[in-house]
DNA sequence: GTGAAAGCGCTAACAA
DNA sequence: TTGTTAGCGCTTTCAC
């Protein structure tokens, strides 16, 4: 055989190719197969111009007998877009994260869009690492994500490279588009299920002051303790850490005085919630008939494994994820959006609060 | 100008290109500035051979002017390899996949490695066009996980396909390689623990029947106590949900018999670990002091607000998702590796077992 | 209706 | 030491 690869001059080009691209089929195979030039095989494959039916059956079927995927690779390079995006997460894949990523994911699945996926852990140089890999592999937008919803330094992307959205996480560039639940209106709607139901003296039990979202889930309850014309005093709004044991100490201190102790207690996320409703168990004060509970995040397990199962706020984070999503194709298709965007959050009803809300 | 345009003839290669590709810098553009070929760009660019340091300075110095990035598609398409990796999870991204993929990430990216990321969502439709994304996509491997380590149909990629490997999830294909934690093992750990503080009637309360971590975690249960020459009546080994519901109600059940409660219970998960925990606190059953309750999983932020803390078994997923990378790195250099691994679990000293075990 | 060929951005072999 | 060029696999005019 050896004297017949000499003889033939280097026109076998599809041995040569297939070495190098490690054995995948090629347009070419096919086109030889099918015995048609590789620009018939292209027009048959894609929805093409004009072809006789009866041509392009045959490459299909060729197609199909060498079992042919067209190179991504091949294909970008020429058009200029990847059909990739980027998604990078400031810190740890987090419990918030999750239905994030997965609401882009399926998102961008849906439109054929494949998902890069970075953690950047709080690690300044691994993100720029991130960003500079994902400005290689050309993909045609970047949604960055973080665990809280705090602001950060804008992404090192220049102007003219692909475009940036922030989720569940903001940055100072006013040119920046963010996309955000609305922890505002959530605590308000969360108040006002309480005042609806009734209750007249609303506790809130909440997270380190320094969380944006604290703040704002804050004004949320005060917003709607005014709106109903009622008032708390300092001593019902308690701030402290995220956990179960800060939310049954809380209790202890708000029941301490026993004639001033709430009827209502919105809290800041379910975990507080949790350490409040087991606290209440603990002391014997019945809930939701005495007291009722109102938690957020509808963290699911934790909310139904808490007796009585938690009425919460839900982020709709799946949602904003797949938000996210379509808001950058948009971008990737040429708009051009900016600011911060809140997406309404959901109230989630179950047995903490008692009886249902009147309308 | 359009005289101009005109006027020229069609040898500006540059311009053209510019614009198909969407106004990246190409090597083109930096062989210009530095008035050098692209060919010594290359070399340049790249751990190159014989250049001019002065040369090779300039390039470089063009290059940073420029903010040039290699477009690592055309890279990709000579080399052969594209240097991305796609994870496939089966169902949601859940709470165990998720220290996988953060692993799995962590292990590529420290290799220059991107990672697709691709939900199938119980959906074999949604999975086999994400595999075929991936192929066209030229990924180097592929990573399958679930969020449930039972067995699953095997992928549907050729033998000439890219290296594909199954992390906490496997399947039945014998040349296949499977990456598991060792539940069996962990669970052995977790009934010697409670030996070793002087418990003698160790009981089990687990998760449904039809899950295979169940029945491992049993027989290390059973291993561990006849290891230790004790032993433990079917009563004393509870199958239900993964809740903490079942939880409590396994512990009534221990408990109705109170002459035969016992004084150990091994969990099968945090869950079920955080029920009995305050199922014993409710009855005025003091753990550790009376019993000794070991959870599984690590669930941290449930371990830590449980009273008491729970002593658990870490899966150590995390690690998993990283030995998946580096076995899968060996696949693609060449390496082939078949049959299922279980890698070790820890067990993580809290306080619900009372004093550290003796030796 | 089909084929030929230029070219996407880059690398590597070969020339100079 | 540097430049030239033939591809990687694909799309897309433009001829025929």
């Amino acid at each position: 055989m050896s004297e017949d690869d000499k003889a033939r001059p280097t026109r076998d080009f599809g041995e040569t190719r297939k070495r190098a691209a490690g054995q995948q089929t090629t347009i070419h195979d096919v086109a030889r197969l099918a015995a048609v030039s590789i620009g018939t095989v292209s027009k048959a494959l894609n929805r093409g111009g004009r072809l006789k039916p009866e041509t392009r059956e045959r490459v299909i079927a060729a197609a199909k007998q060498l079992s042919f995927r067209p190179n991504d690779l091949a294909q970008s390079l020429h058009r200029g877009h990847s059909l990739t995006v980027g998604l990078i997460s400031k810190d740890n894949f987090g419990r918030f994260a999750m239905p994030i990523m997965e609401g882009l994911e399926e998102c961008m699945a849906d439109r054929s869009m494949a998902v890069f996926m970075c953690n950047a852990t709080d690690d300044p140089e691994r993100e720029s690492h991130h960003v500079r890999s994902l400005l290689g592999k050309r993909v045609d937008g970047i949604v960055v994500t973080a665990r809280r919803a705090d602001r950060r330094p804008p992404l090192e992307v220049a102007a003219s490279g692909p475009p940036v959205i922030y989720v569940f996480s903001q940055t100072d560039d006013p040119d920046a588009l963010c996309l955000l639940p609305d922890d505002e209106g959530g605590s308000f709607m969360a108040t006002e299920h309480l005042v609806k139901l009734g209750r007249r003296r609303i506790a809130h039990v909440t997270g380190p002051e320094n969380f944006e979202a604290v703040q704002l889930r804050r004004r949320g309850y005060r917003a709607a303790l005014q709106a109903a014309g009622l008032s708390a005093p300092d001593a019902h709004c308690l701030t402290g850490a995220w956990s179960e044991a800060w939310g049954r100490q809380a209790l202890a201190s708000l029941f301490d005085d026993a004639d001033n102790a709430p009827d209502g207690i919105v809290c800041g996320n379910d975990q507080i919630a949790r350490g409040i409703a087991d606290g209440l168990r603990e002391r014997g004060v019945d809930a939701p008939a005495a007291v009722s509970i109102v938690g957020f995040d509808n963290w699911q397990i934790l909310a139904e494994a808490t007796r009585p199962a938690l009425t919460t706020i839900d982020m709709n984070l799946k949602e904003l994820g797949r938000e996210a999503g379509r808001r950058l194709m948009e971008m990737i298709a040429g708009a051009s959006m900016k600011g911060v965007r809140r997406l309404p959050c959901s109230l989630i009803v179950r047995d903490s609060c008692g009886g249902r809300a009147k309308s």
